[in-house]
DNA sequence: TTGCTTTTCTGAACACCGTTCATTTTATTT
DNA sequence: AAATAAAATGAACGGTGTTCAGAAAAGCAA
């Protein structure tokens, strides 16, 4: 039977013109103000026929979730490869995160700090599978550095909240505008300083008695 | 003419009670799943009364926007009169700053992380002056550590939007659930620990020659 | 108190939203 | 070619933010 085949691929062609679409629409003017109908017309069919692909508006967010995550951690591989030094793997996977961030606000956005799709899909444990792996990543590079010597006493997984709040905040204080209160043309500059400020101090911390 | 002064009282208590309503649903559901006909319900008007008394759904959370940084600031003023030495005020400073995210997620939200109103009321001064006289009082604390001998050789501002980041970055991961990773029992005590963390590392920093 | 004006409020209407489902269209099998 | 199965439609439902003509209430002058 070629034909139920055919119809399998079709099937996810459609799933992924649908994603497409939903993605460039997303990106361009935010999920709430993208309704379905919109999706539907870029794809030239009805509003009805989404439904037939998804079971609502939530789960294509879900779709993108999963995949914006797949981009997020081949990003952070990259930043870990590049690197020998433990401790410039940590910089690199910090400036690689907020490079994506900033490169994909809309994407960095769904994944870390819309809550509509995580109330509805509070259940599905494979969202928080994508995200506790890419925090096992950052774990393990800290981990390295504190086999290298630093962070002297302290404890790795605290210390991993402690960078990937700094560079969260630092994405959200910008994504979301709030560093408007500063001058334009150094407000980038002023987030990479802060950055670099919070390596040169990590990097000098020693545990005192 | 008492009246038109009754008139005008009237005006504000009708504009008060709006808010109160609107404040209550907004923490209780959030801004987008309250509708300005909840809103009306509450306070026993038609809908369209509403649109007398404010220009749109936006405005009522603009007002409240200005209330909300109105409570933060007394917080954070609370912090550093606490104390005496710089660097116990800076400490404090981000206590308070996070218990009043965690005390009042909604408010927090719409301060710093909400973007709807903000692209409506971009050319609102007014909006980012409230925020930026909150980070002129961390820039003010992190001035006398610099003073007292911390942070040597470091850029105030800088330090200060770093501070600020991490703080912001605790809170937003905490509020939009990206915590749920680890478990529910340690979940508090790990936002905690990494900012005890952060303090201990801003502590001990010297600058290297 | 009566009539007139101004202010306040209503509720229907508009154009949108996410979602469902009977019906029609299209594709496949017999 | 007829019968069956799958896919797509589009109208409908109950919701949204917002507007506005007209009703109701309040204030004022005679």
């Amino acid at each position: 039977m070629g034909v139920i085949d055919r119809k399998e691929r079709e099937k996810v062609e459609m799933k992924r013109q649908i994603l497409v679409a939903a993605r460039s629409l997303f990106l361009e003017q935010g999920f709430e103000k993208t309704s379905v109908r919109n999706i539907a017309e870029v794809i030239e069919y009805s509003a009805g026929t989404i439904y037939l692909y998804f079971k609502d508006k939530n789960e294509i967010l879900f779709a993108l979730h999963v995949e914006a995550f797949s981009v997020l951690m081949q990003a952070m591989q990259a930043g870990v490869m590049g690197e020998t030094d433990p401790f410039e793997r940590l910089i690199s996977l910090g400036k690689q995160y907020l490079k994506y961030a900033f490169e994909n606000p809309e994407l960095y956005d769904l994944m870390f700090v819309m809550t509509a799709p995580m109330e509805t899909l509070e259940c599905r444990e494979e969202i928080w599978c994508d995200g506790e792996r890419a925090f096992e990543t950052l774990k393990f590079v800290v981990g390295d550095c504190m086999k290298a010597g630093y962070f002297e006493g302290a404890d790795n997984e605290t210390i991993s909240v402690m960078v990937w709040s700094l560079v969260h905040g630092l994405a959200t204080l910008h994504l979301r505008r709030r560093t408007m209160i500063f001058a334009e043309e150094k407000r980038i500059q002023l987030l990479e300083d802060a950055y670099e400020q919070f390596i040169e101090i990590l990097k000098t911390y020693k545990k005192q008695q």
